[in-house]
DNA sequence: AAACCGACCAACCGCCACATT
DNA sequence: TAATGTGGCGGTTGGTCGGTT
């Protein structure tokens, strides 16, 4: 479906890819990423170049280390959740599934003295039928995705019920909105998220001038444009 | 200085369901 | 209805880097 084996590039993206590639998405905007070869070129299969602009070049991504508040949020997600990191990201702004999937692993899970590798063979952590359902509900930014109605799932360390878990989930939302307040802030009721967005799709950049003078916010701004 | 080792993380893989034709 | 295309997920891999010996 991704084309033949041998005609896409692997690894590393450098520079100048991403710089095509976040050409292509300001003019035609995200998705259809497999027309991405076909318009500029670009050596990289539409699975790659989505993951590029999901987990790197999105202006949605944090990035730097994950504060205290983070590293508790996710801790308690992950309880409730298990490993649906999706749906943890979804939670935690301007972090992406992988970022917390790798923090996880890499540093929570021994923090905690959990075992995050029981094996080598692949574990699914809910059944794909209601993992199917949940994708076909969340949008492609991971960062207000809705929590839906959680299955029941015996393979995860989800020891809640739906009903539990939707509840808890609920009491999250304001310590969520203080991570925001406090990472990226608020100013104008609009978010730094979407002040990227909107530049790099062409909005209305005057709506989001307050940032653009903020000199404190430049540790959040994940992407470099002198690059470009 | 160099070899080794472990931590980190970007990227890939395989699978799946939904959307489209 | 079936076939194909697309987007999304979690698990896993492998390259890079910094610390240690």
């Amino acid at each position: 479906m991704e084309g033949g084996g041998n005609e896409y590039k692997k690894g590393l993206w450098t520079v100048e890819e991403d710089r095509i590639l976040m050409d292509y998405i300001r003019e035609h905007g995200k998705g259809k990423w497999n027309r991405v070869n076909k318009v500029t070129g670009l050596k990289r299969c539409g699975k790659s170049c989505r993951l590029r602009w999901m987990n790197y070049l999105s202006p949605n991504v944090k990035r730097g280390d994950f504060s205290e508040e983070e590293d508790d949020l996710i801790i308690r997600l992950h309880k409730l959740l298990g490993n649906r990191w999706s749906l943890i990201a979804g939670r935690v702004p301007g972090r992406t599934d992988n970022q917390v999937k790798n923090h996880w692993n890499t540093h929570l899970s021994k923090k905690l003295g959990v075992n995050s590798k029981k094996g080598k063979t692949k574990a699914k952590t809910y059944p794909d039928s209601e993992r199917a359902k949940k994708n076909s509900s969340t949008p492609s930014s991971n960062s207000n995705s809705e929590l839906q109605p959680l299955p029941n799932s015996d393979s995860n360390s989800n020891i809640f019920g739906d009903d539990e878990v939707a509840a808890a989930i609920d009491g999250f939302d304001d310590e969520i909105m203080n991570i925001k307040d406090n990472n990226i802030g608020t100013k104008s009721g609009v978010g730094f998220s979407d002040m990227w967005e909107a530049m790099m799709i062409g909005n209305d950049l005057n709506l989001y001038s307050s940032y653009l003078l903020d000199p404190t916010l430049d540790d959040h701004y994940p992407f470099q444009f002198d690059h470009l």
